[in-house]
DNA sequence: ATTTGTCAATACGCAAGCGTATGGAATGTA
DNA sequence: TACATTCCATACGCTTGCGTATTGACAAAT
């Protein structure tokens, strides 16, 4: 359908890619067997020689996804020695329109689903916990450390939430950049 | 069912108030005509003489908890004349385990339905613009307070997720203080 | 050239949930 | 008593979406 030149074949990861894709922009619920076979030019047919059912491709490109997430973290954010350089780093990382992050905040919107709420737990405490270590590295005790850190990651979850609620008001690439160095200067001690 | 005491039958509010329960736990998705008239003890064909269809109910279940929103707002926290007064005490009110806030964090969550966003933008405009009043009060400058507003009302947002998505890790009354207390600290200039 | 394995199309059964149609019971009202 | 209104029950039709069963096309291997 798209690509005429190649790709006889499907495999589980194209499906994954575009279960991904669907979860981003409709979230979970859109995520409809037919829907994403029509999607890569296919019927259920083909689905369901790859995966058992629904819960099974959602599970997988959730996982797909945190994985990845997890690799951009590490080396991107994580590898900055200097702990106000990576909490500069991460609060910029936060404010880039990556796909990423729209996974993430419609994740946020299907937390019913117990496997989605599985997969939010975990990445919501693996970054606390790396934001709060950021902050006992600068000098917190770990307490405050834990507060802030807890502070700094809301103010992220908000932002997603904000950005989708008042789309349009919102998206203007300059306040979006400002917005995040103002949200870097306060939280961030200096 | 519940009361076996009086009413002898329903009327629309009491579809609403049991819709604003099923959203507050459940989601909007949740809100299925067959289930509440089971919660209220009665069949479908109760509803559709109250309602035309199951959009009509949750928009009206919508528009109540809207307006009381706004009522314990605007007598609970615009009535307070020192900004900062007025600002500590919308920080404490966000910590308090209200249903309201309930409703608010699924509401974030169906964003899907267009009912919904629409109300929710509302909302969120609304706040933010309280919000950036106060601050402005204080003394910030307008742009000043808008990032600043937009800040604090991302902490409340995220709050809430976190709240959900880490439940049980989190609910310990006195955290939650703690919590509250350090954030308006963090956010409200002194 | 046949067979086997891989991927996909089609047709079907089934459950959930919305909305409609119709009838019935209770309560008021003439 | 007769009638009307209000509220609710039951039964039905319709759509959506999951999962299964069956068959087919094509390529690779033997």
């Amino acid at each position: 359908m798209k690509n005429s030149t190649k790709k006889k074949s499907l495999n589980p990861s194209d499906w994954e890619k575009a279960t991904l894709d669907v979860i981003a922009h409709q979230g979970v619920s859109a995520v409809a067997v037919e829907n994403i076979a029509k999607i890569l030019g296919v019927t259920k047919g083909s689905f369901y020689w790859h995966f058992a059912n629904r819960k099974d491709l959602i599970v997988a490109a959730l996982k797909r996804w945190q994985e990845d997430d997890r690799a951009v973290i590490k080396d991107q954010i994580w590898s900055i020695p200097d702990p106000q350089d990576r909490l500069n780093a991460w609060f910029l990382l936060s404010a880039q329109p990556l796909q990423s992050h729209l996974i993430y905040a419609t994740l946020l919107a299907d937390r019913q689903h117990d496997f989605v709420a599985k997969v939010l737990k975990e990445i919501t405490l693996e970054r606390l916990s790396y934001l709060q270590q950021s902050y006992q590295d600068i000098g917190y005790d770990e307490n405050k450390a834990k507060q802030q850190a807890l502070m700094a990651y809301s103010v992220y979850v908000g932002y997603l939430h904000m950005a989708k609620t008042l789309h349009g008001k919102f998206k203007d690439t300059d306040n979006i950049e400002n917005y995040a160095k103002y949200v870097a200067q306060q939280l961030i001690p200096h």
